[in-house]
DNA sequence: TGTTGTGAAGGCGTTCACAGCC
DNA sequence: GGCTGTGAACGCCTTCACAACA
């Protein structure tokens, strides 16, 4: 069976909402009141997680400990992965000291830019290497994620780059939205300025 | 007709490419070609725009000049917006040196915090301000559109204290999805922690 | 009674394919 | 020949509704 994008982001919102209700001592949970906080229909959540298989009970719900390890385990958030950081700009740097990456399991292990100034410091403790030294440094680290904040002018050579380099998912901050990635590759985009200029629409009509 | 959030988004793809085009000095375009750029079917771009007119020559294509014009129009983007910056945190300073943001058309009028030491403060010239006074500063300064990038826990609070300000949309960068706008507003949510959760999956399936 | 898991139905967006036009 | 604009077909995802079960 096929799952969409939509169905596994709606995985990690209900982690999130799964992880509140363990905070506040639930032990078990109907889908009703997890769909709710989530903003999307009981039988939508029952549908994701059906899925990947049976973890609820007929008549009680489901299990909040037991059903975050197994949303966890389908997500691949059950292990921490080490990810490159490309682009060492404004939005890079503020990305860097973004604490949520690290509580979700994510770890920058390595910051790869082309100013030859900044090639060789490090940033808290992190080191600053030439794009060059990318495929040697990421199959060494075992990082096969990037989050790719550079000028969008460069986007596509980076990508491409980041492909040769063994990374098999992007996290593309810039612009461009067409690239395509090899088959066994992703580039998911969180583009700022389009998610502004719908907002404008949405306030014009 | 019913135009999708997909349709809207692409717009603003297609908009950068026409100006991309019109760098390189093409003046008409078939549709193939941005739809190529865009990495949609050129199918898909004529419906995206056929919502809002008939644009295109047969046997021509699109004037690029004109399309870039009409799809400024349609997503409202011939103009500039007033944006507020809620939360003055990390990702809040990164996103107000962000340069993108004014190259579209917005611009940061105000920022509310509410950590008192910053408050009275300023940020490249923009005032650091209670959210006490944001319904007031909303309406004089006439800002309509918030980005908030403030800590999770207090997300829903923050988001009626916006709509209650009278703003309008909100680009929020917290990972608190569920929060209903009121029927006149809405919030577009950028989440970054749950984008990279989906390319965790992607690799591991 | 309350809740899950799921086949069937429905709705929505994309793609096809072609008439119409230059 | 080339291209647009669009009704119709298709496919996908969501929602419905109910059998099965505690």
């Amino acid at each position: 069976m096929g799952i969409s994008s939509g169905s596994i982001e709606r995985l990690s919102i209900y982690l999130r909402i799964l992880r509140e209700l363990r905070r506040e001592g639930k032990i078990d949970v109907p889908s009703r009141i997890v769909a709710e906080r989530a903003g999307v229909s009981p039988a939508t959540l029952r549908k994701d997680l059906s899925a990947f298989g049976s973890f609820g009970k007929n008549g009680i719900g489901y299990n909040v400990d037991q059903l975050i390890e197994e949303i966890e385990s389908i997500l691949g958030v059950d292990r921490r992965w080490k990810v490159a950081l490309v682009g060492f700009g404004k939005l890079g740097q503020a990305l860097i000291r973004y604490k949520a990456f690290s509580e979700c399991g994510f770890d920058i292990a390595a910051i790869f830019e082309k100013d030859s100034a900044l090639i060789g410091g490090d940033f808290e403790g992190i080191p600053i290497l030439s794009n060059k030294k990318m495929p040697s440094v990421c199959e060494r680290e075992g990082i096969l994620l990037a989050i790719v904040a550079v000028p969008s002018e460069v986007a596509y050579e980076v990508f491409e780059r980041c492909f040769d380099a063994g990374i098999r998912g992007i996290l593309n901050f810039t612009d461009r939205t067409g690239f395509s990635p090899p088959p066994h590759a992703k580039i998911l985009n969180v583009n700022i300025s389009i998610e502004m200029e719908s907002l404008s629409y949405f306030l014009k009509h």
